[in-house]
DNA sequence: TCCGAAATATAGAACGATGCACGTAGAACA
DNA sequence: TGTTCTACGTGCATCGTTCTATATTTCGGA
């Protein structure tokens, strides 16, 4: 009585599945996808014959007609692990839910690799969540095309995809109050050379702190490139000037160790002669020599954040949202108050 | 006479470019194909209507039947930057091909998450590439439900799936004859708690090295786990004990900062006190403070031998393959010679 | 001029799910 | 008992490719 011919790779179909429920192929795509009309007892009839024959959807044929409930994410170059934290969150959003989330890497940031975005779409995924863009054009002309979220991309005034940041401002401005409360005035914000939103944030940020607790003449940006060079360049340069700063707020925790490279090469030390803060509170700060204040975006919160809400988009909201991460500041010793032997005000 | 209907969506299918240039359907996929049987004329015909529409191939329906040009790659929880560049190296096999490589990200190392492979599997990919696995069993079965390709695992012996490796054995004794040769004799390894086949072969590669350069007596390998706690606290017991050791190599650049750390903390000089040789050669290696020598395993190259032979077994290849790649010393500042003035014996 | 083989092109049936449009059973109510 | 409504089930066309079996063209040689 069994319909099904002898094909060589047997695959269970959904067809095996209705048979061996004794319901109609339809009603098990209904189960499948959780939709209306189906009534309890024939849920857990269908679920216990995919359970005893081992049934899975078949993703392609999925995405001939529905959804592949898989969650494209765009990442740039990530030797920064502070993008694991962000992988791990979205993943949390995840589990539990029938969604996959498979990752590529964008190597044309700050724009967006149009290859990597159409081969996502090409792969009928559902959504996209695109990390560390900063091109507004094209991610609008992507959310034209498949439900986006983004994170690390200031835009929030875009109508047509949702938004999930660290709030750069305030992580600038804790960094600073922290630093003035402990004793330092003259701060130089070590900052890069790009217009990404973020940066704009950040730098915004520092100089609106400064100005409100009256160090306005000491605020200084110094914009490097990220490469090892031009950081080290840079920092020699802004460690050796007449008009030296008593502390840095770096742009990554990345920098800042370098920055703490050079400066103990000239023989500073730290955070006596030179305060240093960084960002993103990797596992790097926690070296004892190192031991490094930063600014903690929770990376495993931006993910978590914008998971849900890309799902909730898939699902059909078309109003945006834009949500902000509120960043918390850990001390460590490279700015610990300094020594009061010493005064405080520069020159 | 257009035969398509006013769908809204409006896709360019198969159909429309073999309209547009005259030809049957199957020809159209023939040259999508590359399959053999398409004359010269034909290829340029469509290739042109393909070009003038935008044509672009719908994955998901070629699951349905063919391949659907996508490869996964799995990768364990990637905190260390080593693994972008693997990323690096099979992007770079890549480009040029129909191939996309999408990315896993696998929480559950030594052993593969089967929901991970399974998810791939269910989305047809036509191979998977997965990086630091180590559950042969498990790695067998899954290699008998799709091409496989494995990096840093050494069961070279196994006929089901290629492995591709960083010379291991190499790689320890690379970091003993260095150090030896500059005036380092009692020299201790510290290594990982685990059983993976990785371990084992920079282990005997250290114990065969330092036994080779009589040097046995020395020999003394101990085993922390991966966590900052663990590491910090074994690397004070090895640099507190009675019979400390003269240097340390360390299983990766991330420990040997903080073997590094400890020891600074200590009051050690590096290297008159303690030498260090981390490995993986990471960027973090270059900071002027804690320049580290480290052992390169190429992680590009690796990626894009792996790669390679994924697509290969893809083809059709059936004979297994099992690369090595040669590891190479990067010295920096933790292990140059020993200042003469002190004596070179241990005790 | 015709034949047959080789080379190239074609029609159309899969692939495995989805979801529309519809059918039906049984409850509620008169 | 008949009517209406609702919740639940079902049949089947459909998505865009691939690929087999078959048709057609080309071309060298007799």
């Amino acid at each position: 009585m069994k319909s099904s011919g002898g094909g060589k790779p047997n695959r269970i179909t959904i067809r095996d599945v209705a048979a061996d429920a004794n319901v109609s192929v339809a009603a098990v795509s209904k189960v499948l996808r959780e939709a209306y009309g189906v009534s309890p007892s024939m849920r857990s009839k269908v679920h216990s014959s995919m359970a005893k024959l081992g049934y899975r959807p078949h993703t392609a044929a999925r995405g001939m007609r529905g959804q592949t409930f898989t969650l494209g994410l765009i990442l740039p170059d990530f030797r920064n692990p502070f993008f694991a934290d962000i992988i791990d969150g979205s993943h949390d959003a995840l589990a539990g839910t029938q969604y996959q989330a498979l990752i590529g890497i964008n190597r044309t940031t700050p724009t967006v690799d149009e290859g990597l975005v159409n081969s996502m779409i090409d792969r009928q995924m559902d959504g996209l969540l695109i990390v560390g863009a900063n091109d507004q054009a094209q991610l609008i002309e992507i959310a034209k095309r498949t439900p986006l979220v983004t994170i690390g991309n200031h835009h929030s005034s875009n109508q047509v995809y949702d938004t999930v940041n660290n709030d750069d401002d305030e992580a600038a401005r804790l960094a600073v109050r922290h630093l003035v409360e402990s004793g330092y005035r003259n701060i130089t914000m070590l900052s890069l050379i790009s217009d990404s939103t973020i940066i704009k944030e950040r730098e915004r940020g520092y100089r609106d702190e400064m100005n409100r607790l009256g160090l306005g003449r000491f605020a200084r940006i110094v914009n490097a490139s990220q490469t090892p060079q031009d950081v080290q360049k840079t920092a020699r340069a802004i460690l050796t000037a007449p008009d030296r700063p008593e502390a840095i707020f770096c742009w990554t925790d990345f920098i800042a160790l370098q920055v703490i490279g050079v400066a103990t090469e000239l023989g500073r030390r730290i955070p006596d002669d030179i305060a240093i803060v960084g960002h993103d509170n990797t596992m790097y700060c926690d070296f004892a020599q190192n031991s490094l204040t930063s600014v903690d975006q929770s990376g495993q919160m931006l993910g978590l954040k914008a998971a849900s809400l890309l799902i909730e988009r898939i699902k059909g909201r078309e109003t945006p949202e834009h949500y902000l991460v509120a960043p918390r500041l850990v001390v460590r010793n490279s700015s610990i108050r300094r020594t009061p032997a010493r005064p405080a005000a520069a020159s």
